[in-house]
DNA sequence: TAGAATTACGGAAACGATTCCAAACTTGCG
DNA sequence: CGCAAGTTTGGAATCGTTTCCGTAATTCTA
């Protein structure tokens, strides 16, 4: 049916007989409304076609019901969407609409979209970037409950949910190990970012938990890109004894090391097995053969701000900083 | 500066000695406001830390500002970043937010997510799908602006932007063509589709015009994945007269031609050009050698909707049904 | 059955902006 | 100087809800 714009509260008080304020009880599932009165105003809602003007309710309540997420790159990566989609599942359960900015990290940008979102009385925003980083955020933002998502402010002062990238990098090792392998080579990004850090800590922490030294040769640094995972894999391949095994700092420098062990002649996973981070999709997945990949859990970080945020957990005297774990999604490259 | 929540429109008007319609005027840089009038407003603006509030205006003014996007996969794929990337911007420079609902294609979902948006004034809604296809839409969708991205209705009855498919596989195929080849292999897809069916087209009316003929051996359906992809490239090699280049239904299927190709020793592209289609960076741009591919213009496509959508252009009689270029992306696969 | 306690209900006031009309003030021109 | 036309200004009315308070109706208790 189609709806009418003009339908106010007074038309459905005057239709069931009622007085306004028992309408607005029924709308908000309000007690104290007899079952037959509840009903009749029902009814004449669906008769009438009433709508629910968000905006007179909001002027009234402060409340919106709706949460902003600010983004710094959505198009780049396919991470974006299940962060949006982890955030919207849970913010939608609870009738709440999701607010979306990217701000192609603008800082100009970034100000006026929290500016805006204020304006529409947001109950709160997600600020997600897109690899895990350190940020520093608009003053403004902090005039309402903000979560970062794959990030992180210098003096921990906002709650925070990020990957685990110590325990994945670890658990990346291990999982190497335990299919015995004992001379594992780590392909690592050369730039000192935290996914870099702290992956390599994990590294080591599994060697030396594994019982294996911890070999200076066997960890090359070079651009996060296939060709930099290339290059890193030939120089391994080189080494007078090489590894066995090895773990890359992602699926796409995993991408660039297929191809120079492919190019060897070498087997994957016999002759060299193969571990990386980032578990994208559309890489890990459709490589041949299939590649084993520590995934970033962007749908939960998702999950976890939206209820963060709507759970009004956030008068907790410290900010949480949460570190999710990475699951360890099997293929066939180990 | 903190701004204060409870500062309205009537503490500027005292504070700078004017009305209200005044201050009013001066946020809505209306004319007949002196200068001098103006300037004391703005301060007293800065001074309170005043801020508007969305919800007052929008109650008064019937406008939300704002815009609806509904897509149904946001998180399977990278192309929903850029629609919603291209949709923002244009929103964004006329002063609008972007309301988004990912459904997962959910009949019941997409229906309650646009009671929503029309609750909240939307001035109109974008409706966005992962690949092209037809779609069917709720009702109550109708009673707004809409534009579809990606996709289009039975009856032609709203506005619609797709890639122009057909005109995609004609120039992919054209471009081998120019590249002096002559024998042109087709690895397409094995589910009847518009993408399917239009580059098909295509490819045909290419070979036609580049006065080759149209060879059915030459044209392989397979699973639209790196494995079909690989099984219909050994069938093209094994033929008594192979192709000396072919042209993938998409990146993923070009993917495990890569896979095939190499396998049997030959070399991209001087044994065997490969152009494809999509043109997801993350595969294309990342592959050995880069793969030429026609890329799927979902920003712009994200621009178009929020254009039309925001110009008023929506009174047109007709609804029209624009299908937009899909650029050659070069790369050295060809 | 009276009176207390509870439940159901009506409607004025408030949220904070925009819009419109009338009034006050300028300016221009013969 | 006087009047018309134009510009600037103030503020009441309005948008459509929710909330709150007082009253009416009902149920409970002894």
């Amino acid at each position: 049916m189609a709806r009418n714009r003009n339908i106010t509260i007074r038309d459905i008080a005057q239709r069931a007989g009622v007085g306004i304020g028992t309408v607005s009880r029924v709308l908000n599932n309000h007690p104290n409304v007899s079952m037959s009165t509840r009903q009749s105003v029902q009814e004449a809602i669906v008769e009438l076609g009433y709508r629910r003007r968000a905006a007179a309710k909001a002027l009234r309540t402060r409340k919106s019901m709706a949460i902003g997420l600010i983004t710094d790159f959505i198009a780049v990566t396919p991470f974006a969407g299940n962060v949006i989609c982890g955030a919207q599942d849970v913010a939608w359960r609870r009738d709440h609409l999701l607010l979306v900015v990217n701000t192609n990290a603008d800082s100009i940008l970034e100000e006026s979209a929290t500016e805006n979102m204020l304006e529409r009385d947001v109950e709160g925003i997600i600020y997600a970037t897109m690899w895990h980083r350190e940020v520093t955020l608009p003053d403004n933002i902090r005039e309402v409950p903000v979560v970062l998502v794959n990030c992180f402010v210098a003096d921990r002062s906002l709650p925070s949910i990020v990957p685990d990238e110590r325990r994945g990098g670890y658990a990346a090792t291990e999982h190497l190990i335990r299919n015995g392998h004992r001379r594992i080579g780590f392909i690592n990004h050369n730039v000192e970012i935290p996914a870099q850090v702290l992956r390599w800590e994990g590294y080591r922490k599994a060697l030396a938990t594994g019982g294996l030294g911890y070999d200076d040769e066997l960890v090359v640094l070079r651009r996060s890109e296939p060709s930099g995972g290339y290059e890193a894999m030939r120089q391994l391949l080189h080494l007078p004894q090489p590894p066995t095994a090895v773990f890359c700092f992602n699926d796409r420098m995993a991408m660039g090391a297929y191809d120079a062990i492919k190019e060897c002649g070498l087997k994957i996973p016999q002759d060299m097995a193969v571990i990386s981070y980032d578990n994208q999709e559309l890489l890990a997945a459709n490589l041949h053969p299939g590649l084993t990949s520590m995934e970033l859990p962007h749908y939960h970080m998702g999950r976890w701000a939206a209820e963060y945020l709507l759970d009004d957990l956030r008068d907790r005297e410290v900010a949480p900083q949460i570190m999710l774990e990475c699951p360890l999604i099997e293929r066939q490259s180990v």
